[in-house]
DNA sequence: GTTAGGG
DNA sequence: CCCTAAC
């Protein structure tokens, strides 16, 4: 039987829903975590070729089903130090032998960094922890952990049993991104958008962040492309923490998330091998070594010795604290137009992504490679103890209903034309297919990063694709879709809908710098208060993230505060100076604009 | 898609 | 910053 489990992901900065926001608009995770809950973080999703089959691997008994909006999440790059970190990629982050594939650098649990970046999400959290330019850790309220990086996201698996999906607050990339705000052209642009590693960092219409970069081969993943990078920290009660510590987590650093809908996607049934296992199998980040003085926390790691696991029978009662490093997703692949735009591509990706992983989701079990299907026994009768450090624990994440038993070498899935255009709005084409496995090598590879609400925040775009033949076959995910499913799949709103408040993502607030306000005041001088759109072009082409619309509501309180008294303000002050002029500009094109009525009865 | 204005 | 009527 599925049970059905209600699951947070809970990302740093994420602002609160609409329906829960605080009366200023904003907020922060508070919600004290459930005992059981399971805390996930660092979800990186690699994405390159395309969808093939998925290799059915039976479901165990006793699953948390994803029922709603599993999301990705990634890596923000917040400055220079971290584009750095990009650059810093290096073969031997690559998980070797396995499926799990480092998409970039900026996987500080890849690169021996572990100091995640954690906060505290109860009550005493306050929302002031978002504010502030450049603000972008969340402190745990004890100040218990300590030197974060920048980099790491909790995704919070909350274990309800009322069955529901609570859709996690939002993450909120703007925070990390606040280092990125174009100036307006007027005042150049900034270039620590630009780093010496010809990263180009690109904001689309959708302010998306989107880095790609050159990568050599040797960067690539032999072998998997698609994974989903996540790391999971369980609880741990037993653990005398006055403090609560391991119970206390917000996510930080993190984007939005992006609701993966409900999708009749996967009709397949299971078939049980420990290969189709390994397909998507999460790596246990052995990096994830916080360990205070009163440690009962294990460390789940890599390892060897079934024989060690069993050691620690005796410490019955303490909890296990493991970190998935990687969670696999079932590679993808892509088949899109050069002309294409970023945005579909991202979109593209996004619904392939959201097809595989789309509710309808479990978590598989491994030890040792092995597939552990009791899911009634406890994890120290399975051999997780709480301070073996040498058994490997695998996390997978497969679709649940997995109908093809047969090899995935048969008979290939692809998709008709017609459902590929249900299936991608935008003009570009997806693939699906399975046991192509040379397909990847001819065309260029695509990783992503964080995923969110069709966000493509990093984006490596690999144009040598000589991938490990072995690895790869070792790694691809198949994923069956079948057709009419593929119709369902095409009439699910892939936005969200208005109406709907849970899917309520406000944008980060972004306050205006001075500079802008400046752009701003100088533009509308020159083009009046009736032209935002012209605005827009003439002063924040750049900005991305400023809308015309912002910018006409920035005039409205720029005259609000020019005409109210100094102490009144609040907020970066604007110089007298611009607030005079913005009078000056609003009082003329004002009269402009009478004038014109009046010209016009 | 833009503009304007209330929330 | 959001929402949406109106154009």
């Amino acid at each position: 039987m599925v049970m059905q489990k209600r699951l947070n992901y809970g990302f740093n900065g994420y602002q609160v829903p609409r329906a829960s926001r605080s009366p200023r608009g904003r907020g922060t995770i508070r919600k004290k975590p459930d005992s059981n809950r399971i805390q996930a973080f660092d979800i990186l999703a690699s994405v390159a070729g395309n969808i093939l089959h998925e290799n059915a691997s039976s479901i165990p008994d006793n699953v948390v089903s994803v029922k709603d909006h599993p999301t990705f999440s990634g890596i923000n790059i917040k400055d220079n130090k971290q584009e750095n970190q990009l650059g810093s990629l290096k073969e031997e982050q690559i998980e070797h032998g396995t499926c799990s594939e480092v998409v970039s650098g900026c996987v500080p649990s890849l690169q021996g960094k572990h100091e995640n970046q954690r906060v505290t999400c109860d009550s005493s959290f306050h929302d002031n922890h978002l504010e502030g330019e450049g603000q972008n850790v969340l402190e745990r309220e004890d100040e218990h952990v300590k030197g974060r990086s920048t980099n790491e996201k909790i995704i919070q698996i909350q274990n309800r049993s009322n069955g529901l999906i609570e859709p996690s607050e939002r993450a909120s990339k703007d925070y990390s991104s606040e280092n990125y705000v174009e100036k307006p052209s007027l005042e150049g642009y900034d270039q620590r958008n630009l780093d010496s590693r010809k990263l180009v960092n690109i904001r689309d219409d959708d302010e998306n962040f989107v880095r790609c970069t050159q990568m050599n081969s040797k960067n690539r993943i032999s072998g998997t492309t698609s994974d989903m990078v996540l790391k999971v920290k369980d609880a741990s009660p037993c653990v005398n923490d006055e403090n609560d510590s391991g119970d206390n987590y917000v996510v930080e650093n993190s984007e939005r998330m992006y609701p993966f809908k409900k999708r009749k996607f996967f009709y397949q049934t299971s078939s049980s091998t420990s290969d189709s296992w390994s397909q998507s199998q999460g790596i246990v980040d052995s990096s994830y070594t916080r360990v205070n003085g009163t440690n009962h926390n294990a460390v789940i790691e890599e390892s060897s010795s079934i024989a060690d696991q069993q050691v620690h029978h005796g410490s019955k009662g303490c909890n296990v604290k493991l970190s998935i490093k990687s969670f696999k997703v079932p590679e993808l692949f892509i088949d899109i137009p050069e002309t294409a735009t970023i945005g579909s591509l991202k979109r593209t990706v996004m619904e392939a992504v959201t097809a595989i992983l789309g509710d309808e989701l479990h978590v598989g079990i491994l030890l040792q490679g092995k597939k552990v299907r009791d899911d009634n026994k406890t994890l120290i009768q399975t051999g997780i103890s709480q301070d073996d450090k040498h058994h490997r624990l695998g996390f997978m994440l497969e679709p649940r209903h997995n109908r093809t038993s047969s090899s995935y070498n048969e008979e290939p899935c692809l998709l008709t034309t017609s459902t590929r255009q249900k299936f991608s709005r935008q003009s570009t084409s997806l693939m699906l297919q399975q046991g192509t496995y040379n397909v990847s090598r001819e065309r260029s590879m695509v990783k992503i990063e964080n995923c969110n609400e069709g966000d493509l925040n990093v984006v490596s775009t690999i144009g040598d694709t000589s991938a490990n033949n072995h690895n790869m076959s070792k790694c691809r995910a198949l994923v069956a879709v079948p057709s009419i499913n593929m119709n369902a799949l095409a009439v699910v709103p892939y936005r969200r809908k208005s109406g709907n408040p849970d899917f309520g993502q406000r944008r980060i607030r972004r306050p205006f710098s001075v500079l802008e306000v400046e752009a701003l005041v100088q533009a509308v001088e020159k083009l009046g208060t009736g032209r935002w759109r012209d605005v827009k072009q003439r002063a924040f082409d750049n900005a991305k993230h400023r809308t015309y619309v912002d910018l006409k509501d920035k005039w409205k309180t720029l005259v609000h505060t020019a005409r109210i008294s100094p102490q009144q303000r609040r907020g970066e002050p604007v110089p007298q100076e611009l607030l005079d002029r913005v009078l000056a500009a609003h009082a003329y094109w004002s009269q402009q604009q009478c004038k014109h009525q009046i010209k016009s009865l």
